[in-house]
DNA sequence: CTGTTAGCGCGTTCAA
DNA sequence: TTGAACGCGCTAACAG
């Protein structure tokens, strides 16, 4: 690759007349300026994003880092972060922690010695405290994705959980579901909790068991005895892989939904209307949540005192026939 | 942040010491060594990848490019790359080019300029061949993902379309369909191009309809009034996007499978077995093609000579009741 | 075993 | 309107 010298020596101007045609940072004789612009077309020049950010010390570039690349919602959230970022013209480096804290320590780490501008977290299970406050005293701009904070002080975008869930279980308590049950998973993450706080603001005098934990067999196993006792006229899973458990147990107790059983999911699968049982699904933005997350990260990297904000967005409830073709006074 | 120089003045050492403490690149006595570990825990010392990368030329990050990140097989691909990206400590800058070529060129030209070690590319629908020109010419380590080339003298990692698609054709008229119909989808796009020749591997004497093109309405129009001329007993789509659009005509038409009609798709939905119809699939090991692609890379990397493979993974056919549930000779 | 020094490629004073 | 020169933070000769 030709560097900015050969530009100027094609040109036969200094290289920082070069420098400053290039970002247009000082007036230069038309004439001069042209004899650069060919001297670059002839030379192929392309400016050294490396050494030009050690310079300017920023890199426009923003870091990522999930738990899960793959787990669709994440990868909704790529999605527009990816897309947003593109739009600011700013580069993307992406990292994923596994839901290791360590791992999660590790890929920040990495992150912060690429010099990124900002980091967009969201962050693994038992994410160290520490993390948040090495970031902070760094003043690295940073934004939590998806999974909120109520006592942290930083920018985060998340879902409004708690009153999609809430809405979903008032509409079932109305179509006179009285015994619920729902697959609520590690509580540990705050997305889950606030789900499961949702079913709480939602239930009324009804009654719900709350099968919680990280060990899906375990779900799977008290979800079994659970099935098999037939008191519970409706399931709510608080997430995909949560709403596969389910689905296997209720399949192996023989029970379909909605004939036998109620069904609701938030964040379930892709599905078209031609397949049976249609899911009752609450659904999240993902891709908006995503942008939502470089809108904001941006603002503060523009503006480090800026009041951090906590953005929700809206999930959508989408009723279909898992819980609409169940009759609960059967 | 504190720069080596700091780290070099609490040891009471020279930078160059420092330098190789970090980068165990020489042999140090253990006493200054222990100083300068402990200076860099007292300064909270970490290395500027930028300015190592800047002096090294080399990043050890390599960047991605896809059409759309949001797409189920790219998204899969994106989690295998993240993997193994992840496993060699390297790092991955994600860019899309929304199938539009100049987006592309652009792309890449944002990445090289960041200087990644390599590329790995999933060309858009038109990408221009100049592209490709420029980075032989550059010599910067390429490989291309999931639409292969034939005529490119490139690392290449797709997936085996061809035989796959065959062996579901064959199937097929195994069990006695004599008309099909292929929903083809965009043929300039390599993937596409090789499952449709797949069809015509497997066919036979049988007959096949071909839709292809790149407008979806129109493609759902013409697959309208073939299944209003009712000769065709099953349909195959091509792709995720595709067999949505069949699904929909399919059921406009009041069309069941596998009641009515058999049907089947290359890459299609999450199923869980609760779901009816249950589709037969080909599915592609969509992360493992990532993984494959870093792997190309990174040896590439190693040694710009080794000779251009092509690798092609293993897709797999999964029978399920939309095609097994019909029978052809009804 | 350790230190000094010359750049990597660029942006940006300061002078002219 | 232009150029010379310094330094961002680091690695890798070269010296001692």
């Amino acid at each position: 690759m030709s560097t900015i010298r050969d530009v100027a020596r094609v040109a036969e101007v200094s290289i920082s007349t070069v420098s400053h045609v290039l970002n247009e940072t000082r007036p230069v004789e038309p004439a001069t300026r042209a004899r650069v612009v060919a001297a670059i077309a002839e030379t192929g020049y392309r400016r050294d994003a490396l050494a030009r950010a050690l310079r300017r010390s920023r890199t426009d570039t923003i870091g990522l880092v999930v738990s899960d690349v793959g787990e669709p919602a994440f990868a909704g959230m790529i999605h527009g972060v990816e897309q947003a970022v593109g739009a600011l013209d700013l580069g993307l480096v992406l990292a994923s922690s596994g839901e290791g804290a360590d791992r999660e320590d590790r890929a920040v780490q990495t992150l912060l010695n690429r010099r990124v501008d900002g980091l967009i977290l969201a962050r693994a299970v038992e994410s160290h405290d520490s993390l948040l406050s090495q970031l902070e005293r760094e003043k690295s701009p940073t934004v939590l994705l998806d999974r909120i904070y109520p006592s942290v002080a930083l920018d985060q975008v998340g879902v409004d959980n708690r009153s999609a869930m809430a809405e979903l279980v008032q509409h079932l308590v109305g179509k006179g579901h009285r015994r619920l049950a729902i697959v609520a998973g590690d509580l540990r993450v705050p997305t889950l909790a606030e789900r499961l706080a949702g079913v709480r603001d939602g239930i009324g005098r009804a009654d719900v068991t709350v099968l919680s934990g990280v060990d899906g067999d375990a779900l799977r196993s008290e979800l079994d005895m659970l099935l098999r006792r037939g008191e519970t006229t409706a399931i709510i899973a608080s997430s995909t892989p949560l709403a596969t458990i389910a689905l296997d147990a209720m399949m192996a107790a023989g029970l379909r939904t909605p004939d036998d059983i109620a069904f609701a999911t938030f964040d379930g699968f892709d599905q078209h209307p031609m397949f049976t049982p249609s899911l009752t699904t609450i659904r999240q933005p993902a891709s908006d949540i995503g942008a939502a997350a470089v809108q904001l990260l941006y603002a503060r990297i523009g503006d480090a005192h800026r009041k951090p904000r906590v953005e929700r967005l809206q999930a959508t409830l989408e009723l279909r026939d898992s819980t609409e073709g169940y009759s609960a006074a059967n």
